[in-house]
DNA sequence: CGGTATCCACATGGATACTG
DNA sequence: CAGTATCCATGTGGATACCG
């Protein structure tokens, strides 16, 4: 893939580019997905998702290289492989929902199926938002960029937020 | 990229999908994230990031194809062409703060900068996560999976809930 | 059953030069 | 300034065959 530049900004301080080094192709979200539906096994996946057995195996061994899924032999039969979430695989289902549920409204139209449902009254989940610190909802126009270090010092002050202008990506 | 291969169940009735066609892949979000922070021509994504320009022309354009960006040449200097987020590149937020903020949980450990905040009292948004339709955060054993033809239905029983047994992914 | 090994087609990505 | 054109290296993805 060539060689590697160096960045040249500050872009760099932000999880996102960590995240996208396992996440940022098609199949990991696809076997993800599987997997939170129940797949455990590769024959399983293989057929649910028409993956090829090569990149199956590749990305497979990618997830489990970075935690997010575990494989574990089978008591009684050592060559069956079980392949589940971690911890910090669950802990991808709210990006891989927010993704899913944008896809679906803009999407080609076809609702998504199964729906994931809160099980105490089988009603579906909120569309994944951006809530406040004290759980109010909020949109996009009312959001600012601070930086890092001043957040919690200046509460309810914009004069020292040099990164409000960026605001502007929102409009 | 060779041929195509059918699917074999329907893991297709999904969203995701149809959102991975055009975020499935790192730089998309990466050039995302550049324009909520208020980045608007091609040579400041082309310094903030780090990508090569024949990547980033191809990545804009398709950004701009799939309705998540829109080009606009300036009314003074028309060869100046800024490019901003639609209502759907707007929606794709929650996505993305999801997938950067686990990055950051489980990534190098650099924390993220700048920060997204309420503009009202400038503290940092919560975690991105699942609520339920009366806005209770839940976790993921909380959940299972429902049949989109059963939803709404059968409020409180699980009887006829053929899919609950997928619930055994999260654990 | 859960892979590995090949082979091939094409996509991705970087560097560089050129263009209106 | 915002690309396009070209070249080259590597990655991705599918098909198929083989293996313990």
């Amino acid at each position: 893939m060539g060689h590697l530049r160096e960045p040249l900004n500050d872009m760099q301080n932000c999880g996102l580019p960590s995240a996208l080094e396992v996440m940022g192709e098609r199949w990991s979200f696809m076997i993800l997905r599987a997997a939170f539906n129940g797949l455990h096994h590769f024959e399983e996946f293989l057929g649910a998702l028409g993956i090829a057995r090569n990149i199956l195996s590749n990305r497979l061994a990618r997830l489990v290289e970075h935690g997010i899924m575990k494989r574990e032999p089978l008591p009684d039969d050592r060559r069956k492989i079980e392949y589940r979430l971690t911890e910090k695989g669950l802990d991808l289902l709210p990006a891989m929902l927010a993704l899913r549920q944008w896809g679906e409204k803009y999407g080609a139209g076809v609702p998504s199926n199964p729906v994931l449902c809160d099980e105490r009254d089988g009603l579906p989940i909120a569309p994944i938002g951006i809530h406040a610190h004290d759980g109010r909802l909020i949109g996009p126009k009312e959001l600012e960029w601070r930086d890092a270090s001043e957040v919690g010092k200046t509460l309810g002050s914009y004069d020292d937020c040099e990164v409000k202008p960026q605001l502007s990506a929102l409009r």
